[in-house]
RNA sequence: GGCGGCAUAGCCAAGUGGUAAGGCAGAGGUCUGCAACACCUUCACCACCAGUUCAAAUCUGGUUGUCGCCUCCA
């Protein structure tokens, strides 16, 4: 049975969604306006895994995550650069979805852009003035807090406190300090949508309430997104969508907890972050994966370089446990004497432990999608694995073994082909060399055998020697 | 000022009432021509104080430290 914390009720809860086989999940999206850091890149890692389990839980999973593409950042990018928004929002998507791609993520069903999805936009904010929750002044829209009485309930703030905030800079055009904008008006040089308020273009926070009306209906079952969006981004998309539709918006919200960077939190306004483009290309997007599943998504989790080499030497125990069960299978086939059909006493306790494997694996997740302890589980698999197969030979073990092991990476879309640095040697000429080695080192002549294999390392090969023979693999 | 999170080995990180998962790094050993990989062994009284309990890292109160939200932010 999984269980959730949502951050609406402060407890862990049973996942119950709304219809019995689909799950309807939204997740707040980036402002394109850079290439995303890897800040940005734990929301998309975690909740893509967690989509992931939903999956292999037998859900059809309506997955949406939004761009957005206005906003004054972009607006400020593209002045600089002396281009249009639209070629500078058009190129970071592109680059965001390679990213997303890097990192082994599933394509959303849905990537909504704001600026698709005006009439929409603008349908909302209609209704809201209709409805009494918004009114219109000097060409802009608020929203008015004091009129939707749940105002505060996903964040536990009290209207009144907020307004004593210092910070809070007093706008004397809203009718309540905490009344949020839902249109503004256009400045010069900024690009603009017609409304019945006049040129301009939406808040940020009306964005999302709409894309998701528009492409998961009134209500969802999972709402997702980093914690610093809880107030105010998700509190007003609550405020706004259950006043619009009149009913309960999300079931459950889910918010991950940030990446520091030397304990500090990282922003593209603070200037201290690094880009997953960056990072990916120097230790592996797979590592970085690897690395933002190992800790529990809402605990804070620290960046460093030491960080990621230590998390890249964990994963390579995973690849090179994988390489070497399917290298065992591989000449299991060629070999038929060699399979035995009775299992041992050891092997039929393997078997149980193998169960026992699953069912830890399955209740790690199940308890608030823990992906640390599940990946404490797959070390324990690869260690029985790694010791199985130095003597072990029965087929229908190894097969199991292989069947589990790719079944817990999958869910947590661990292992995948990440780019691999050219060779320029084929595998044909590799095997050559590891011939002539080999040779060598019967003849004991292990200067050449050594030169081998240092000429391949430095052709990214790498080779490892086992009682089967030896393996090559490039890296 | 208001609200919230966190504090577990050299480092990272699970565990939320019955005497501490897992990974990296380290040490010793096996394997190897040497290495890499792998395997075996080894490595923590859980910030501090008080309390509840037969029993607490785990609950309660307090202290200290630390981070975040209240403003654009994943």
């Amino acid at each position: 049975m999984l269980k959730v914390y949502n951050t609406l009720t402060k407890k862990k809860e049973e996942f119950i969604p709304l219809s019995t086989d689909e799950v309807k999940m939204y997740v707040c999206g980036p402002t394109v306006y850079n290439l995303i850091h890897i800040g940005n890149a734990r929301p998309i890692v975690v909740f893509d895994a967690f989509r992931r389990y939903l999956i292999d839980q037998g859900y059809k999973v309506n997955f949406v995550q939004n761009f957005t593409d206005v906003d004054d950042k972009i607006i400020k990018k593209a002045n600089e650069q002396g281009k249009d928004t639209s070629e500078i929002v058009d190129f970071y998507i592109k680059e965001t979805l390679q990213d997303m791609e890097n990192l082994n993520v599933l394509p959303a069903t849905a990537n909504p852009r704001v600026t698709n999805e005006m009439d929409e936009i603008i349908a909302m904010i209609e209704q809201l003035i209709e409805k009494g929750y918004a009114y219109a002044v000097c060409g802009s829209v608020f929203f008015s807090t004091d009129k939707f009485k749940d105002y505060g309930k996903l964040s536990k703030k009290v209207l009144e406190e907020l307004e004593a905030g210092a910070r809070i800079e007093i706008d004397n055009i809203k009718a309540h300090p905490m009344d949020f904008v839902l249109w503004k008006p256009k400045k010069d040089g900024e690009p603009y949508w017609i409304s019945p308020w006049g040129k301009g273009r939406p808040g940020w926070h009306i964005e999302c309430s709409a894309m998701s009306k528009k492409y998961l209906g009134d209500q969802i079952d999972i709402h997702a997104g980093g914690e610093d969006l809880i107030f105010p981004h998700h509190e007003n998309e609550i405020a706004q969508s259950e006043a619009v539709n009149g009913k309960h918006y999300s079931k459950y919200w889910l918010h991950n907890s940030f990446l520091n960077i030397d304990n500090k939190k990282m922003s593209k306004s603070l200037g201290n972050f690094m880009l997953l483009r960056d990072v990916g290309e120097e230790f592996g997007y797979d590592t970085v994966r690897f690395f933002m599943l190992a800790a529990h998504y809402r605990s804070p989790l620290n960046f460093s370089d030491k960080l990621m080499e230590s998390a890249k030497a964990s994963l390579l125990r995973i690849k090179n446990c994988s390489e070497d069960l399917n290298f065992v299978l591989d000449h299991l086939k060629n070999e038929s004497k060699n399979i035995s059909t009775e299992f041992t006493q050891d092997e039929e306790n393997l078997l149980t432990q193998i169960d026992s494997y699953n069912t830890r694996f399955y209740t790690a997740l199940d308890d608030d999608f823990n992906s640390a302890d599940a990946i404490s589980i797959i070390f324990e698999l690869v260690k029985t694995i790694n010791s199985y197969i130095k003597t072990g030979k029965n087929k229908t073990l190894l097969l199991t073994f292989k069947e589990t092991f790719d079944h817990f990476n999958d869910v947590l879309g661990l292992l995948y082909e990440t780019e691999i640095k050219a060779s320029s040697l084929t595998d044909e000429e590799i095997l050559n060399y590891i011939a002539k080695r080999s040779a060598a080192k019967k003849n004991k002549d292990f200067a050449t055998a050594d030169q081998i294999r240092t000429f391949l390392e430095q052709n990214n090969i790498q080779i490892k020697d086992t009682r089967e023979g030896v393996q090559f693999k490039r890296v």
